[in-house]
DNA sequence: GACGAACTATTACATCTGTAATACTACATC
DNA sequence: GATGTAGTATTACAGATGTAATAGTTCGTC
């Protein structure tokens, strides 16, 4: 759900690092995501909650007070912003040549045999509800 | 070719407008690409040649003078952009889950049955060189 | 009830982006 | 050779981003 609003989808390599956290764990402090992303990227713990307090501005995320520290949660799913940011990769570069963004995925990140099974599988689906 | 130089390839929407209308033609003037984007986004000329400059001290374009105005031509591949935005995008969006964002791709961008024969057959040739 | 520790809030600052106005320069034309 | 014009160069400015230091607040503990 989280719903078709009309927050911008479009967001940073670190924001989304940030909001990975959030996916992982449902919930989390900033003390919380300081240390998940710390194995990354070492920020000052300042640093993490500059970046969540401006995703909640943006409304990507909200908190609730407990005690004297916030507990932060996404308000978007990485469903929506994957398939948000995914669109505007095919339209923006591709011009919508979805077979030419998928021939670089396969080219690319090398696909495990595994993974190439999974896709065929999906695309099965997709042929039969065409 | 264009190599796999150290230029950052991080690229907006509308910085991507400009490069495709290099990619489309090849080389082009300002007032092209001011031509040649003002049927999706009107912006002043001069808007335009403010993006191209960036875009050439960035090395992603590069211009020759001829008579007194600059000829432009792109110093990066349609190719090459994609591969990057493409892996950052799985890396960043779907840590890594190909599968996922292939998911997304076909339900999302609603891809045509000659586009999916296609897809298979580029999976056919990855199973084989694997 | 004073003090340090744990947190959040405020402030800072350089860079990039989107957007463009204005200033400058050189060529063609009268 | 003065002038308009077609182009580029310079300057502007607000908002977002990455990054963090410092300031303020509130518990828990002597």
């Amino acid at each position: 759900m989280s719903g078709a609003d009309d927050r911008d989808l479009r967001l940073t390599s670190l924001q989304l690092a940030v909001l990975r956290v959030l996916w992982d764990a449902e919930e989390a402090t900033v003390a919380d995501v300081h240390k998940a992303m710390s194995r990354k990227r070492k920020l000052a713990a300042t640093t993490v909650a500059t970046l969540l307090k401006r995703l909640a501005a943006r409304g990507i995320v909200e908190h609730r007070k407990e005690g004297r520290q916030f507990i932060y949660r996404a308000l978007v799913d990485a469903e929506e912003v994957g398939r948000t940011m995914t669109s505007e990769l095919a339209r923006d570069v591709y011009a919508g040549d979805v077979p030419g963004l998928f021939a670089h995925l396969l080219d690319e990140t090398k696909v495990s045999s595994a993974d190439l099974k999974e896709i065929k599988r999906l695309i099965r689906k997709a042929e039969k509800d065409t």
